[in-house]
RNA sequence: GGCCCGGUAGCUCAGCUGGAUAGAGCACCAGCCUUCUAAGCUGGGGGUCAUUGGUUCGAAUCCAAUCCGGGUCACCA
């Protein structure tokens, strides 16, 4: 059980042993740490007992402390400032959660629960490459479902790959018309990024030619529907239904340049998936849903033939479901793909990282199934994220506004090159080690700068200002993780050591505050990892790991570790940096980030 | 217009199940390297927590209204 639990406890029983006559729930027991400008580690807050226990809470504060104090084996002392409980917890706590966990590398985990959840991230269109928005959502996504595997629970990660509809076909007519055959190896293009180029090609002839039929007398919706490299790209989408081998043929082609490309961005990403769908295989999967929620009558038919949903019971709108042609839409797809999804794993979670922009698509998509009565209905769950926006606006592939996946991570590694050798710290290390630690670097202030933030909020990133390596970045922890890995070094002592390090350790004096302040921080860490887990919250651990970091960097310079005022005082340190070097680990292990023994 | 989300220091963000004098980073100013890595540390200036009202011992946090910004409400995906 974690400290403020326990501490929550045993105020409960207190309070029950002092006023047998009066029910306290324990929920009304507020915990906190104690302002480092007064004595003690943790605060009970008094005030909300005042009216139950009709007494004044300097009283209160003194039995309950008093009894705290005498009857459990937690606190050596208490102070009360005005209705607030100061409690200070006993030294041989601190050490010996020290000695029970400083060899433990999956400190902060949760025991296996029985709890099956799928997360679907990326979910790439397959006619243009990965830009810095996309990036968010994969970290997003393959953070969480680290955390959520920290936290217990079984997780399948699954990218569903949109990889057919209007969008490839306009990439597909641009380079049939103007590729000259060009492929991938022939140019040297990476795969993603010429299949990209023709799409942005489509959108460039497109414009021009509704320009074109506009200054010819048309009006503007007309143009925009009669232009011919429009039409040959809805032809081929039709073609394309109806089999066509030719276009399947060359679809296949595309889209096989377009995940070659995708995998080297993943593999040098660190993004992996269990399960891989395709929207070519689970598109037309909506139709049997819809057709069984007609005869049960949730569904109604117009007299074209089109299907749709009222939601307007729920406050929302009547919603399209199968078009007059009984062909599917979007929201079809997703009807059969959430049951399938659900119906191969029996999930009790599904977990969709998708942009906020399409909150309404998920809600209705939840509250059809429930109308439905499907059993996936209630585990459907949207990690809604903010978009990453540039500071003229949002990222437009089709207009090619877009800061590139693929060159935002080259540049990273350049950067943390340049800085590298700009501050002289390549002396001891191999060619190939310095490659690796650029890479360490770029990439892990790349990933740290788009999970800090909370995910509902969206961000403005402006390119001219390259991401910072000081601060509050991934830098910064990596930075205090290979300080702590060289006085471990220069102490000889291995950075995972097994528990016969310090079995002879005993306590005899005093912790200092800065001693105790980083050993309260780890001792926090399981609870921050499951409220982490609890709210699908990366951001909650980027927070924490760098507090963490700069609680040892203000040690480290207060208090020498190897240089300890006596050997006793060197192994409770020793222990200290040992638990936070794999704290700080762990938790960036979970991000997709690696931390450095040397910098 | 309906619904949803955001508005905290010059900038980027924490804090939001109500709790002590609202915290970090960047930028700016002043200090700290014969001592374990200065990608660091210490100190300083900088705030009507969008506005107004309410709830109460106590509100950045909860409620209501208003203002600003964004998203969405397609037989697009």
């Amino acid at each position: 059980m974690t400290l403020t639990a326990q501490i929550r406890h045993a105020a409960h029983n207190a309070l029950a042993h002092l006023y047998p006559d009066v029910t306290i729930d324990i929920a009304t027991i507020l915990v906190n740490e104690t302002k480092p400008e007064f004595t003690g580690d943790y605060t009970v807050v008094i005030f909300p007992f005042l009216k139950l226990l009709k007494q004044k809470p300097d009283v209160i504060g003194k039995q309950l402390g008093d009894y705290l104090v005498g009857k459990t084996d937690l606190f050596t002392g208490y102070e009360i400032v005005s209705g607030f409980l100061n409690l200070t917890v006993k030294e041989s706590y601190w050490v010996s959660f020290l000695l029970n966990h400083y060899t433990d590398t999956h400190y902060g985990e949760r025991a296996k629960v029985d709890r099956r959840v799928m997360i679907e991230y990326s979910s790439p269109n397959t006619n243009k490459p990965l830009h810095f928005g996309h990036l968010r959502n994969n970290f997003l996504g393959a953070a969480t479902a680290e955390i959520l595997k920290a936290a217990g629970n079984e997780v399948i990660k699954a990218n569903l790959i949109n990889d057919r509809g209007i969008h490839i076909c306009k990439s597909m007519i641009a380079w049939m018309r103007y590729a000259n055959g060009a492929t991938p190896e022939q140019t040297g293009i990476k795969g993603d990024h010429l299949v990209g180029d023709y799409y942005v090609k489509f959108n460039d002839v497109y414009k021009e030619e509704v320009k074109k039929l506009v200054a010819a007398g048309a009006d503007e919706k007309t143009a925009e529907k009669e232009a011919p490299i429009m039409k040959d790209a809805q032809e081929l989408l039709r073609k394309w239904e109806a089999g066509d081998t030719e276009v399947r043929r060359l679809w296949q082609q595309m889209n096989g340049w377009v995940y070659a490309g995708f995998d080297v961005t993943y593999k040098k990403l660190g993004i992996s998936f269990d399960k891989q769908y395709y929207e070519s295989d689970t598109y037309l999967l909506g139709k049997q849903i819809v057709e069984a929620g007609l005869n049960k009558g949730v569904l109604y038919k117009k007299e074209d033939g089109s299907v749709w949903v009222d939601l307007r019971d729920e406050g929302l709108d009547e919603k399209l479901l199968l078009r007059g042609d009984g062909t599917s839409v979007y929201m079809t797809q997703d009807l059969g793909t959430a049951k399938l999804k659900y119906d191969e794993y029996k999930l009790d979670q599904s977990v969709y990282v998708i942009a906020d922009e399409q909150n309404y698509h998920m809600q209705v998509l939840q509250l059809i199934m429930k109308k439905l009565g499907e059993p996936c209905a209630a585990g459907i769950y949207h990690l809604s994220y903010g978009m990453v926006e540039l500071p003229t606006g949002r990222m437009k592939s089709r207009e090619g506004t877009v800061v590139d996946a693929d060159d935002m991570a080259a540049e990273m590694i350049k950067l943390a090159q340049e800085q590298t050798e700009s501050s002289g710290k390549t002396e001891g290390f191999t060619q190939e080690e310095l490659t690796k630690l650029y890479e360490m670097i770029g990439l892990g202030a790349l990933k740290f700068y788009l999970l800090r933030v909370e995910p509902r909020k969206k961000m403005i990133f402006d390119p001219k200002e390259s991401i910072d390596l000081h601060g509050y970045t991934a830098t910064f922890i990596q930075y205090a993780h290979a300080r702590i890995c060289s006085i471990l070094r220069k102490e000889d002592v291995p950075v995972t050591p097994d528990a016969s390090l310090f079995a002879s350790f005993k306590q005899s004096t005093e912790l200092l505050p800065l001693e105790r302040s980083i050993i309260l921080a780890l001792e926090q860490y399981p609870t921050i990892l499951a409220d982490a887990a609890d709210e699908l919250n990366p951001s909650a651990l980027c927070n924490y790991s760098f507090q963490l970091a700069q609680l040892f960097n203000t040690f480290y310079d207060a208090h020498s570790i190897s240089k300890a005022e006596s050997e006793e005082k060197k192994s409770l340190r020793l222990m200290t940096i040992i638990l936070t070097a794999s704290v700080l680990r762990h938790a960036m292990k979970l991000m997709g980030i690696s931390l450095p023994e040397k910098m």
